[in-house]
DNA sequence: CGGTGGTTTGATCAAAATCAAGTGAGGTGG
DNA sequence: CCACCTCACTTGATTTTGATCAAACCACCG
């Protein structure tokens, strides 16, 4: 059932009639389950098929020539993070696993008929694409101009309002399958230092981060402190 | 002729055909000259037209609540940096001008008319916004691993690359009508500190940046030093 | 001429990186 | 069942990078 995650994804942005989720369900899809930490594509790849997430949870990154590596974003079920492949043909970055998942392969070509035969699923897929966009410009200005602590409490209010959107998250609590260092690549800063901020963050009260687990227990100073406006995830007023 | 432009840029990375072109070229646009350092739309607009550059330079921006700004993308003559606002109504961001400008004005009414009778323009544009996205990607890594110069290094090859694909570069020289405050604020640094590594890259002899012109004396130096691989930018390998 | 915006310099400070050891929990094999 | 291994996390000491503060300087412009 990956694609009802990727319509019901479709439907926080989009307005989709029957038709075109007639459509949608009627994409042929491989399953396939990945083991945590796997490659699904790389960079310099030139992937036939667009990966859309079921169960777990994917990163994007990058390594740059000195071995450094930045995260560019994390990928929740109902994603496809890799759907730009559809129009650009060489990736300019790797596509992993974070944790165990599950994801569903659907053939470019497949994609191309669709939204050739379906202009409002094109308009979706590609609206789509332009929030991806605009969560970059959000990291960006993560990585530019908020401090360490900042950092990770709009990082992670962020997933927290994707993950309500997907019904993943509740009791201010949700899953973070991503080590301390992994949150360094992401945060453009040290694994130790990361470490020091969570343990400021946990002293003052803000949320606690153990095993995998977030709990939110301040979402109030949270947002004040890392200023987190959720307009640029463009998701539909009435969520 | 600011459609030839955008004919142009769309070249870089797409296939046209005649019939596609010459829609393009039929597009109604209102033609604009603006101040340097006037706003196009602001944040929380919900524009009706899409900004296609003929002259100048604009940038995208975003304040945080703490009154800081960060400088998203630069753009340049044959672009179009609102073109996501066909699909996300509202700005997540400001779209000012650098320097005089002249830009063009279609509206989403004329551009939507356009992406439905012709798909392969439609398909373009999708693909210039995934290159944007592309580019917002590189501008993250850019920001969270590379130091200060490394940083200003890249930043100055990534314009060189897009300069020169609209013949806009030549002689190792360009136009940069930034201040170190605007360069500050595109790479997540102080004025102060951008002085001193513009100072320092100058001894080096890597290169000059006065008066809004920038003179790259030692590209191989510069390269080995940021990193900097086209390859992101999607551009057409004949280029 | 004096203002103004942009650049430059120097001195000091703070945030975060780096270096160097730990601890501790879970998983494996003897 | 326990020794031990590994990976993630933690702590402390030190250094570096870049920020902040303060004050010229300089060129262009009205």
């Amino acid at each position: 059932m990956p694609l009802e995650a990727m319509i019901r994804k479709l439907k926080v942005s989009n307005e989709l009639d029957q038709h075109d989720i007639n459509e949608i369900r009627a994409l042929p899809i491989q399953m396939r389950r990945l083991d945590a930490d796997a490659v699904i594509v790389r960079e310099r790849d030139r992937p036939e098929q667009c990966c859309l997430v079921s169960e777990g949870f994917l990163i994007r990154a990058k390594m740059t020539d000195r071995g450094k590596r930045q995260i560019l974003s994390i990928h929740v079920p109902g994603d496809i993070p890799d759907l730009q492949s559809l129009h650009l043909h060489v990736m300019d970055h790797d596509l992993r696993t974070l944790s165990e998942s599950v994801v569903g392969l659907i053939s470019h070509e497949a994609l191309r008929k669709l939204t050739r035969s379906r202009p409002t699923v094109a308009a979706a897929l590609w609206k789509e694409s332009l929030i991806d966009s605009a969560v970059f410009r959000e990291w960006i200005v993560n990585l530019g101009v908020r401090p360490a602590q900042q950092r990770l409490a709009h990082f992670l209010l962020e997933l927290r309002q994707r993950l309500t959107a997907i019904g993943r998250y509740c009791d201010e609590t949700f899953t973070l399958p991503m080590t301390q260092l992994d949150l360094a690549d992401a945060l453009g800063m040290t694994a130790i230092h990361v470490n020091r901020v969570i343990q400021a963050s946990r002293a003052e009260g803000l949320f606690e981060f153990r095993r995998n687990e977030v709990h939110l227990k301040d979402l109030k100073r949270l947002s004040e402190l890392s200023g987190f406006d959720p307009v640029y995830l463009h998701q539909r007023a009435d969520l």
